[in-house]
DNA sequence: ATATTTATTGAACTATGTTCAAGTTCTCGC
DNA sequence: GCGAGAACTTGAACATAGTTCAATAAATAT
């Protein structure tokens, strides 16, 4: 009774494994049926005795590649006394994870469902996590602001270092390299902490 | 002998506006071949008489919908005396750009050309045309720094507005409400800046 | 007016996600 | 054990799309 349960089960593995091997190795646009089939061998239409569609496959690559990026993230957090070098360092790792798992970590953002079809919720929940690794230390610099103000603030420094990621790594415009970027990154973040602690500190001068 | 070439050039124009139409009604992977050419009247291969593929006509889209972008940008920096408050406006107006052409926008940055293709220059060109608005206000605020790090700074601004824009405007993720997402912008400019012109006068405490 | 060049057509080809009727395998009561 | 019924798997077939190209039509040149 549980073999075939069993057998279903690895090939599930199988297959998102697959399918992950594949989009890192040729994008997401390369992700093809026919070939996770033949990968982990079974009939095309099998696929869909395993997962739903295609969406759902990408949507479980990306929980496996948002849950390795959250434990980079969580990796740099630790150790570094200082709340502020602490969120440089969140920055960095970010930036070093996306470049080094350029296909999987663009897939995360590049990836559409068709129109009005919903996130399934195991989906979303990954994606709130990554806010919290910023919100610590970004409490701990800003004391005065509570805590719903701290999570759009966590929301939006994390969002800039992303668009800074994201079109650092974009090869269509001029590439910038790896080093030049991390250094970028770094040096826009301590200016934004020093200017949200400054702003804090004086009655916001607009 | 002008007759084919001016209803060549008539078709291609209808072709581009009738591409843009469909792409901001239903997004890039709405865009196909056979209703375009049913709404510009011409069979479905003779697309290909027009254009040399999709990419193309996804290229030539994107091209205008630059241009527009760098007119709302201009329109922002005009008649603001504070370099830092232009900087801002800069911001806000990229924002109320894609949020006002969201699908246009996204275009811009989701479509992938096939591995290898290169870009065409006339799309290249216009893209880097989009730093040159933060530039001159920047310069004003970062006096000691050179040509060449001027530059650079100024593409991480970009790139930092740009990141908030794309997470801010993401339906996926708890969807902030637009005017929230432009204050939080202005705020985080705000920082930014006066984070960097403060490290610019100190001696960069790392 | 006719021949030659050029442009346009739409059917056909390929690729790909998805479905489903038919076949196969498995389970469970006897 | 074994056979009936349930559950699973298969791969051919379907729908949709981008792209090509031989055949047709139009335009131009002689």
């Amino acid at each position: 009774m549980t073999k075939t349960l069993e057998r279903r089960e690895k090939l599930r593995s199988d297959l998102i494994q697959a399918a992950e091997r594949m989009i890192a190795e040729r994008g997401l646009a390369g992700l093809k049926t026919r070939d996770l089939a033949r990968e982990i061998g079974c009939a095309n239409g099998a696929v869909y005795n395993l997962v739903a569609d295609v969406d759902e496959l990408v949507l479980r690559v990306g929980s496996r590649t948002l849950r390795r990026l959250d434990d980079a993230l969580s990796t740099a957090e630790t150790g570094e006394p200082s709340p502020r070098e602490t969120l440089v360092r969140i920055a960095i790792a970010y930036c070093d994870f996306a470049a080094e798992n350029l296909q999987l970590w663009r897939a995360l953002f590049e990836h559409r469902m068709e129109t009005d079809k919903a996130l399934p919720d195991w989906s979303v929940d990954d994606q709130l996590q990554l806010f919290r690794h910023i919100y610590k230390p970004l409490a701990a610099l800003l004391p005065k602001r509570g805590a719903e103000e701290l999570g759009i603030t966590a929301r939006s420094l994390f969002s800039a270092v992303h668009g800074m990621v994201a079109l650092g790594l974009e090869q269509r415009l001029v590439a910038v390299p790896l080093p030049a970027l991390r250094k970028e990154i770094a040096g826009l973040v301590r200016a934004m902490i020093d200017g949200l602690i400054t702003r804090e500190q004086a009655a916001s001068p607009d």
